[in-house]
DNA sequence: TACTATATTTAGTCTTAGCTAAATATTTGT
DNA sequence: ACAAATATTTAGCTAAGACTAAATATAGTA
């Protein structure tokens, strides 16, 4: 597997997870910042390869071993991630780019062995699940803040759009994963939110709302 | 800089440093495993961006610039190997393939952030020095085992081949860095060499003599 | 249903980094 | 000093992975 190719079946990967129709070629492109025509020859080599299911004109999708392939990607991505965060003190805006590279550095000892060290975490910095070495997955049953309803709450646990930006502006708001979040108000007009965090009180958009993810207080 | 222009440069480094003319384009070859004509074509390049100075047919030698970014890459690629043998229980004959990779990551502060978390180490697994972030090295003095005479002695500090099959032949040979080691005697025959090493003796071939550094005990 | 807009693929080109075979320069030995 | 051996470069080819422009398929709408 070359780094390109990784890249590709990361990205359908990602993109399959939200509606599960076969991926578009457009789609790719998009999050890839390229062009659909490189896309379908890309897509191409994969299907070669069996990593892939591909009918022209029809999208694509990950085969058994494409799905396999993708989830090694994303656990080594987000074990550095971890790495880079609990070791070498970097912010979570700042592992992003980081990760983006290791992710693709060859050795099984390697990342077994950065596993151990990091004592097998469950969740990334943005709170993503990271798969086991069988590609297995810790799903937690979390809401999006924006659909809790006045009177809920719970505990932040991870982020929906991680990039720096969105991060760096939860930590200036002093809003983190671990956080207790209560719904206290919805403003009609638009759509914000009367937060209380921990001891505090909080205005925030919709916008920010819709991508905190939630977990529900167990009752 | 590209990972296979940064592998040249520091090629370029590591041959340069023993016998100081020029560096020949079939060495270059020979050490990466290429060809001849590949290295013309390359080395066409790097001089094009002023990495190394070039007059055909007349070899080739690092600039000032080259110089620092091979620095920068043997640093990177050293201080990897102390982290994955003091953090990964690596083997010290396991490091270098992960690390020739590893050396490619592009971020300063991942780089800076590791050495600190390393303890800012002065060498690597194998003995060899660790340029600082300006490129400067410790010059150790030191001497090839082979070259010690009967009734000299002092510590093993380094190796100078370090392949996987040596540096294993050592771990089964009880023969590490730190050791004390003196030579008893030396055979006319075959240039082997008796040698007490801690408490006990050993018998070692002149090869294998030839590929250890000793600090000589300081007097 | 037919026309138009959008999505996708194809054809042809480029760059990087390799290769082989042939040409040319340098070095060595007599 | 010169011929032979060796080292180096040039010329031309290849594959991966991008791109643009053109062709074609699909989807949406009147
Ligand atoms: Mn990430
Ligand atoms: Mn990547
Ligand atoms: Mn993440
Ligand atoms: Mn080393």
């Amino acid at each position: 597997m070359t780094r390109s190719e990784e890249n590709y079946i990361k990205t359908i990967f990602h993109i399959g997870r939200q509606g599960k129709e076969a991926v578009s070629t457009n789609s790719i492109a998009e999050q890839m910042d390229t062009k659909p025509s490189s896309v379908t020859d890309m897509v191409k080599k994969l299907a070669e390869k069996d990593l892939v299911n591909y009918k022209k004109y029809q999208g694509v999708s990950l085969t058994e071993m494409g799905n396999k392939i993708a989830l090694g990607v994303i656990r080594k991505h987000r074990l550095w991630e971890v790495f880079l965060v609990e070791k070498l003190d970097f912010s979570w805006d700042e592992v992003h780019e980081v990760a983006e590279q290791l992710e693709h550095i060859k050795s099984d000892k390697l990342i077994d062995r950065l596993d151990r060290l990091l004592k097998y975490p469950k969740y990334d910095p943005h709170g993503d699940p990271i798969p086991d070495k069988d590609g297995g997955f810790e799903e937690r049953d979390e809401i999006l803040l924006s659909e809790v309803p006045v009177g809920g709450g719970g505990i932040c646990v991870g982020v929906k759009d991680s990039s720096a930006s969105f991060l760096k502006f939860l930590d200036k708001n002093n809003i983190g994963l671990g956080d207790h979040i209560q719904v206290l108000e919805i403003e009609e007009f638009d759509g914000s939110l009367l937060i209380g965090i921990g001891e505090n009180q909080k205005q925030i958009s919709h916008q920010i709302a819709a991508n905190l993810y939630i977990k529900l207080k167990e009752e």
